[in-house]
Order: structure tokens, then C-alpha cells, then sequence
RNA sequence: GGGCGCAUAGCUCAGCGGAAGAGCACCGGCCUUACAAGCCGGGGGUCGUAGGUUCGAACCCUACUGCGCCCACCA
């Protein structure tokens, strides 16, 4: 006896129901949970969670879903699988945990004071980690979360003290001033992706420098900034001033001299070809210091006023003084020209809003040079792959040209730089067992978030330490993630991984995927109103349907346009699935037994369809290309398995006996399948139809489908081309006559042998057998691969000759234009001597095929009566 | 300024050397017992422009035009 099990779906559904009710029972069954290794190969991804229902965004929904749908693959296949949650789930969580923190003591980091903020939130990190976990859980993961796992407690963090001591040891970590993007309102360095660039209305002053001959005129768009000048740069190869480099000049309003010097960087062209160079204000600027060796001092404080300039504008805020350097200057009549408005961008604060400052500062730096060489290496050998392929120019592009990275970072949270300073300006990095003596106090900056984040592959895996977790999964699989942050986080990863990990690089293949836009293709932003929130979607169509529209937009590289109605799609395919698996229930679908050998065209037909299938979706999975496998599973279980098994099915069924048992079989396998090659994609859904037609107990650790290794009928696809064809033109011609689909029509079908198919073809097209006293007043041609059939139907009354006309004038005007195209390619003495045998031989056929067609319907125009 | 990419049906996108495709939208007809969250039928494109290569170009090459992204810069 075969186990009870419960075969009845009710009639309708919602994904809410579904959803819920899985969601909880995989949990506990362990199924979201990082897996102990076992015999089989590992594999494991670096990346964030992977059930949509907790994405922050869109972007995560979209990424999680690619990640998961390979997952839920490989486990299938029988492989073990690790994910982990990503670094800017656990950013986003400090932050939003520290402000909420603020408010509730009702306080700003201002009124704080820096010193004790900095205390406070490394207080709060310790105190609220647990909180943070909690918040990742509710992020939707239930990896099994544990400290050692996570990005702010000490685990990484001596991962991050260890890689650091590392690389300082190497010599690769290096201290230099360089320029950084000051806030003077929050009083601290930015990042560059802290900077926003826009276009304000300046000004553009000419002034001029020096006196008499070897006066020289510069401009600027802040003018105050010419306190700091230390010296004037033209083009070598410019003869106007050729004479004057290497001489002196007076800096007005200051007393001081300065060199003209000649220097690549001018552009000869731009204003007078000269320019005035302050070092330690301006990026270009300080380059040029540095080529030559000039001095570079800092002329604004913390706070953006003038300060150790010696003039009467120390101490005046840095626009303040812009005028009044301004006035100054015209006052000794050496404003030679003013631009107002001058358009210009200018970087500002992000946060606080206001222009930011170019600051000279010291810094750390990684010295980039041999750790991108082997990350480009790595990628240029093979050993790791990019998909798409296209993008790996862009990675050469980054890798081979870094420039030396400055992790030093002035915010309030973060790893701080494990160097300590003694009192008498001593200097020293400590790894994480080490302590500094009594008195010596820590760097105050944090590093960058991105140097945390170059070591998840391994870092979360416990190294340090030599685990077993990282000798199963390191290195991993894939990596998948956005081409936005192929720069950022990619290229730390590869670089921090084959460093830390003795040149195993921390993947073998890098899949990037694109950005998901709106419906239009537009970039979301909050500030255009278009950006998403997923839980909306989620509540109304489901985590299914949400997913399957993502997946299937997600061509390799490009762009996902996601809108409203396309996700309701996307849950009407669900519903079909629901409805084609409670017809295949209700009719007794069996997937115990095998499948018998006495088959009719249509079971063989679907069957290698089937295989196909298998294989299509194979490749796509294996190529990483989502979006072909989800519109081919699409189309085949909605236009092939649908619309034509299932109705070709009802009239074997109809049979009963043999042939009955024989299509309960085919509609169960068949179904069976696609469900779990479907699974991926859809795995709430297909879960619950899964387990109630099979009656097993869950489909996420069931085999992955297989092509059935039965050997293909090409014969019977064939003859049900046929079939499919002979009932569409029938139903065109219903349709065109003004027949209602389900009015039942007596027809006589005569010419070629349908091979056993016109119970079929009546039962597709409502054709009833010919009564007595038959009298057809209608009939079509339709020409198959077997031959001409002729369809003679009584259809009660005259037929419209116009419509029937306009229909037949149609099909030759195309049969003509075939031809055409068929005859001027054969007359061509060029494309038969020249194209392959096979394409030549394929036109010919269409040709004479073209031409039977005409005859056809010639004669049929010629028999219709005159209108 | 440097680099990369995209222009195909009303919209969003596949196709990337041998008959122009999908989804949605649109038009007409149907409640045909799995499904009206559905079924059947239909209309719609000189594949951005101009040259070139080829027997043959949406597809390869060149230029142009228009969009988008990344990086850099804006004295």
C-alpha cells in the first residue's frame, strides 16, 4: 500500500498562505542553516541572506534571489551549502542602532564632543551586539549566527588586526600626509563617496602676481586660497613664460616669494596658462608640491577660518575672507578679471551639506602595488572567472591601475587603526594578542569599511584561526554581487584573500549582475519617488512571484527593469502552475511507477520536451544566465505543457484503461519535473504543489531533475507539429468566420493520414463527426508535412466570403513574398556557389514549398463564389 | 577629459552572420467542468543614421547622432 497521503489542493490560493506556513517549517528543519561538510565537494557563497521576505531594498530582494536560486541548485544536486550575510547589512544596522541610541539620551554627536562619543560607541558596540544579531536574524537569515561571525565583534576584529600587523610588517602599510575631503562642520575627513559633486554659481578671479615685467596673472575660483600659494606653475612648453621660470615673484598681500616653475600638469590653453599652486588646499596642487619639493602650508583650521598666515585674515571664516582677499587685492588694482556667476562643481559634505575643504592631513595607506598585481593575475590565468566575461576589461581596468589606498578614516565608527603612540612619539602596531604599554594612546581614525570587508571570505570563517569551516570554504564558489561594487569590494576581497590566504584567490568565479531600475529603466531614488520597497510587493504578489520577475530580468550585466504588473505576472504563473497541478491530481497523475512504453506522439513529444528542458535549464544555470532558464521554464509549462499536453492529454484520459494510465504517468513526470526545476525560482510554491503530488516530505533537499535518458521520437514531435498546426488553422479559420470557440461544429476531415490524431484535433477544435444529412457548407486547406488535409464544415448557413477572402489573400500574399525571397536567393550564382550545401538546400525546399502554398490557395481563392 | 556600455513592436527587453521574437499594452471573440488570476484568434517593427565587409548583416567593421554608467578633473 502505498503511504496515505493527502492529494487535494483547494481551489484557490494566496502566496501569503503558502509562504508563511514553508517559511517556518524549513526553519525548523534546519534547512536555512549553515551545514556541516560532507563528502561532496563544498561549496559556499559569500553574500547576504537568502530568502527575499528580508531585503532591504529591491537590490538585496534581487541579489538574494540570484544567490538562493543557486543554492537551492546545488543542494538539489546533493552538494552542502554555506551563505553568510553580507558587511552593508551590519553597517546599516550600527548606524540606525547608534542614532536611535542618540536620540533616546536626547543628544548629538555635536553637543558629545568627539573624545566622548568615540568612548561611547565602541561602549555600545560591545553592549548592543547582541541587538545587532538580532536585527541580522530579522534581516531574514538564520544562518546559524554566531559571534565569531560577526562583523563588529572580536573575532573579526582580530582578523582585521591581524591582516593589518601583516601587512605592516610586509612594509605594504605606509603613513604619508596626503589631502583629504574635510567637513568644517562636522570637523572630519570624508570619504570620497561622502562627497557630493554640484554645480554651484562661483566666481572666476584674475589676479596679478608680481610686479612690472615679470608680472604674471593666475586665476581662481577661491581667492582666499592664494594665502597658501607657494609658487606659480606654467606649461614647460610654454614660450610666454619660458623667461620667467625659475625666477622669483611676490605673493601680494602675504610679502612672501615664491618660484615660477614649469610643470606638465598645465594645461597651456586654459586662462593665461598660468597657475597658482597652494599644496596643502588643493589635489593638483599638492602633486605639484610634491613633484617639486615646495613647502606646503596649511592655511585653515579644523574649522574652515584662516589661520598661520601671519595677515589680517587669520581668524576669518574661509568665505568671509574670500571677499575680503578679494577686496584686498583690488585695492592694490591687481584684479585683472572677474567671471560672476562662474559655473562650477563643487564637492560637498553629504551629511552636513556644506563645501567641503581639501585638507592636508596624515593618512594610512596600503601600497597597492604587488597585492593588484596578483589580483589581476589571478584573473588573467584562468583561475578566476568573471561573468560575464565582458567585465573582466573593466577589472583590468581598476586593478591595473590603483593607486595606493587610503584607509585611514576620521568617523565615529569603525575598526580603529591598531597603532599606539607613546608618549615621547614612539610608534608601534600591535596584532589582537598584544597590549600596548601603560599610557600609550591608540590612533584615533577607523579604517575603512572596505578593509573589513576584504577579509569576509575568510574572516568569517574564523581565521585567524585555522578552522575547519575555512578549510572546507575557503576558497569559494562564487561570488555574486553587482557590477557597482566590482571596485570597492571585489578587488579588496581578491587582493586581501590571496594575500592572507598564500595566493589562493577567495572564489573561482565573480558573477556580476546589474542594477535593478523601475518599469522605464530609470535608476530608483528616493528623491524621483521610484524606489521600491519590497514588503509591499511581498504582501501583495508574494516572495515567489517577486523573485521569478527578478530572475527573470536578470540578464547577465545588464540593468533589471522592475514594475508593479510584472510581478503580478509573475503571480498568475503561480496560479497556473496551482491550476495545472490540481487537473493533474483531480485526473489521478501517478509518479510512483515508471513510465510505460506504449506511448502515444504526444507523450513522447512532451517527454523530449522535457529532456530538453532539463537540459536548457542545465546550461543556463551553468552559465549563470537567470533570465533565459526562467523564460524557458515559463514558456514551456504555460505554451507547450498547458495549452497543448494537457488538452491533448483530456482526450487520452477520455480513453480510459492502458492509454488513461499511460497519461497519468506522462502528466505526472512531466509535471513533477518542471516543479523542481521551477524550484529555484519559486521554491514556496512549488514546494507546496511538489509534496502533494508526490506525497515525499520536501522538495529543497529532493534530486535535481534529470534528462530521463529515453530515446528521443523526432517522428512523433514531428506529427504533432502537425497536429498543432492543422488545429490553429482550424481555430483561425472558426475565428475568422464569426464561430463562437465552443459552439460544436459538424466537420468531415479528408486527405492526409492523421496517424490516430482527429480525435484530438475534433476535440481542439469543437469539430463534431459529420451527422446525417451532412451538408458542409464551408471548407480550408491546410497543408501539412504528410500532405494537404481538407476540413469541410457544416456551419449552418453561408459562409463570409469577405472575411474568408481577406484570410486566404493574406496567407498568399506571405507564401509570396517567401517565394520571392527563396528565387532571388537561388538566382544568385553567388549564394549557390558560395553558402554552405545545407543552407542552400534548406531554401530550396522553402521554395518549392512556397510554391505548392500558392497553387493552394489560388485555387481556393478561384472556388470561393463571388461576393 | 579617460574608460565602458546601450540604441530591435506603444513600454521593458531577448536574439548577435543564413525565414524579425517574448512579456506587458492593444483589437476581436469566448464563463469550452484545471485555470476569467483564464481560453481562442488577430494587428503592430525598412532592428538609431550613413558608409563598408560578405553570396547573405539586426548581428562583423568605420564614422556620426542620442542616451546611460564608472573614474578623473574643473587653477
Amino acid at each position: 500500500m502505498p503511504a496515505q497521503r493527502n492529494r487535494d489542493l483547494p481551489p484557490t490560493w494566496t502566496p501569503a498562505e503558502v509562504e508563511g506556513a514553508l517559511y517556518e517549517q524549513w526553519v525548523a528543519a534546519g534547512y536555512f542553516t549553515a551545514e556541516a561538510p560532507s563528502d561532496r565537494p563544498s561549496y559556499s557563497i559569500v553574500i547576504p541572506p537568502p530568502n527575499v521576505t528580508g531585503s532591504l531594498h529591491v537590490g538585496h530582494a534581487f541579489e538574494h534571489s540570484l544567490i538562493d536560486a543557486l543554492i537551492r541548485r546545488r543542494r538539489m544536486q546533493g552538494y552542502n551549502t554555506l551563505w553568510l550575510p553580507g558587511m552593508d547589512h551590519a553597517s546599516i544596522a550600527v548606524h540606525a542602532l547608534v542614532e536611535k541610541q542618540l536620540k533616546a539620551e536626547g543628544t548629538t554627536r555635536r553637543e558629545l564632543g568627539r573624545e566622548a562619543f568615540v568612548d561611547r560607541v565602541w561602549q555600545w558596540k560591545a553592549e548592543y551586539g547582541g541587538q545587532i544579531l538580532d536585527q541580522m536574524r530579522r534581516l531574514g537569515d538564520s544562518v546559524d549566527w554566531t559571534r565569531e561571525r560577526f562583523t563588529m565583534d572580536e573575532g573579526l576584529s582580530r582578523a582585521v588586526r591581524t591582516q593589518f600587523k601583516q601587512l605592516y610588517d610586509d612594509g605594504l602599510i605606509y603613513r604619508a600626509e596626503r589631502l583629504v575631503n574635510w567637513s568644517p562642520v562636522l570637523r572630519s575627513g570624508l570619504s570620497d563617496a561622502e562627497v557630493d559633486h554640484k554645480e554651484v554659481e562661483g566666481e572666476l578671479i584674475s589676479m596679478r602676481y608680481g610686479d612690472g615685467d615679470t608680472s604674471i596673472v593666475v586665476a581662481t575660483t577661491r581667492v582666499e586660497t592664494m594665502l597658501g600659494d607657494t609658487a606659480v606653475a606654467v606649461h614647460p612648453d610654454d614660450e610666454r613664460y619660458r623667461h620667467l621660470v625659475g625666477t622669483q615673484i611676490t605673493l601680494p598681500l602675504t610679502g612672501r616669494t615664491i618660484p615660477i616653475i614649469a610643470d606638465e600638469h598645465v594645461d597651456p590653453e586654459f586662462g593665461t596658462g598660468a597657475v597658482k599652486v597652494t599644496p596643502a588646499h588643493d589635489p593638483n596642487d599638492f602633486e605639484i608640491g610634491q613633484r617639486h619639493g615646495l613647502p606646503m602650508p596649511t592655511i585653515m583650521d579644523e574649522q574652515g577660518r584662516i589661520a598661520n598666515t601671519g595677515t589680517e585674515f587669520d581668524g576669518m571664516d574661509r568665505f568671509e575672507a574670500r571677499a575680503a582677499v578679494r577686496e584686498a587685492l583690488r585695492a592694490q588694482d591687481r584684479i585683472v578679471a572677474e567671471k560672476r556667476p562662474y559655473l562650477h562643481s563643487v564637492g560637498h559634505s553629504e551629511r552636513s551639506g556644506e563645501p567641503i575643504e581639501p585638507r592636508l592631513s596624515l593618512q594610512w595607506f596600503v601600497k597597492v602595488g604587488p597585492l593588484a598585481k596578483m589580483a589581476g593575475d589571478a584573473v588573467r590565468s584562468g583561475e578566476v572567472a568573471i561573468s560575464p566575461p565582458e567585465m573582466a576589461k573593466r577589472y583590468f581596468d581598476w586593478v591595473d591601475n590603483l593607486h595606493d589606498w587610503c584607509i585611514s578614516r576620521q568617523l565615529w565608527w569603525g575598526h580603529r587603526i591598531p597603532v599606539w603612540y607613546g608618549p615621547d612619539g614612539e610608534m608601534v602596531c600591535l596584532g589582537p594578542d598584544e597590549q600596548p604599554p601603560a599610557g600609550w594612546r591608540q590612533d584615533e581614525d577607523v579604517l575603512d569599511t572596505w578593509f573589513s570587508s576584504g577579509l569576509w571570505p575568510f574572516s568569517t570563517m574564523g581565521w585567524p584561526e585555522r578552522t575547519a569551516d575555512l578549510a572546507t570554504f575557503y576558497p569559494t564558489s562564487v561570488l555574486v554581487t553587482g557590477y557597482d561594487i566590482l571596485f570597492f569590494w571585489v578587488i579588496r576581497m581578491m587582493m586581501f584573500g590571496l594575500y592572507a590566504m598564500d595566493g589562493v584567490p577567495p572564489f573561482h568565479t565573480i558573477v556580476l549582475h546589474g542594477m535593478v531600475r523601475d518599469g522605464n529603466g530609470k535608476k530608483m531614488s528616493k528623491s524621483a519617488g521610484n524606489s521600491v520597497d519590497p514588503q509591499e510587493w511581498l504582501d501583495r504578489y508574494g516572495a515567489d512571484a517577486l523573485r521569478f520577475t527578478l530572475l527573470r530580468g536578470a540578464n547577465p550585466g545588464a540593468d533589471v527593469p522592475i514594475s508593479e504588473e510584472w510581478v503580478d505576472g509573475s503571480r498568475r504563473f503561480g496560479t497556473k502552475l496551482w491550476n495545472a497541478t490540481r487537473f493533474a491530481l483531480s485526473n489521478g497523475a501517478t509518479v510512483d511507477s515508471p513510465v510505460p512504453d506504449d506511448l502515444t506522439d504526444a507523450d513522447h513529444w512532451i517527454l523530449d520536451r522535457t529532456d530538453q528542458l532539463v537540459s536548457e535549464v542545465d546550461t543556463a544555470f551553468d552559465e549563470f544566465e537567470y533570465a533565459r532558464l526562467a523564460e524557458a521554464l515559463y514558456h514551456f509549462t504555460w505554451d507547450e505543457f498547458c495549452d497543448w499536453y494537457v488538452e491533448l492529454a483530456k482526450v487520452q484520459l477520455a480513453e480510459g484503461g492502458a492509454r488513461a494510465d499511460a497519461t497519468r504517468a506522462v502528466l505526472g513526470r512531466v509535471l513533477e519535473t518542471v516543479l523542481r526545476l521551477l524550484h529555484p525560482l519559486m521554491p514556496f510554491v512549488t514546494e507546496r504543489l511538489w509534496t502533494t503530488l508526490t506525497g515525499q516530505k520536501t522538495l529543497v533537499i529532493a534530486p535535481w531533475a534529470a534528462v530521463s535518458g529515453r530515446p528521443a521520437d523526432p517522428a512523433a514531435t514531428e506529427r504533432i507539429e502537425a497536429v498543432r498546426k492543422l488545429v490553429t488553422e482550424i481555430r483561425r479559420f472558426r475565428s475568422d468566420q464569426g464561430l463562437p470557440p465552443g459552439r460544436k461544429v459538424p466537420a468531415e476531415l479528408t486527405g492526409a493520414d492523421l496517424a490516430g490524431h482527429e480525435a484530438a484535433v475534433r476535440a481542439l477544435t469543437r469539430l463534431d463527426e459529420p451527422a446525417d444529412g451532412f451538408a458542409p457548407t464551408a471548407a480550408l486547406d491546410v497543408a501539412l508535412p504528410a500532405g494537404p488535409v481538407t476540413v469541410r464544415l457544416d456551419i449552418s448557413g453561408v459562409i463570409d466570403v469577405a472575411a474568408e477572402r481577406k484570410r486566404l489573400a493574406k496567407d498568399l500574399a506571405a507564401a509570396e513574398k517567401e517565394l520571392a525571397q527563396c528565387e532571388a536567393k537561388l538566382g544568385n550564382p553567388n549564394f549557390v556557389g558560395k553558402a554552405p550545401a545545407d543552407v542552400v538546400a534548406k531554401i530550396t525546399g522553402r521554395r518549392d514549398a512556397a510554391r505548392v502554398e500558392i497553387d493552394r490557395i489560388t485555387a481556393q481563392l478561384a472556388a470561393l463564389p463571388a461576393s
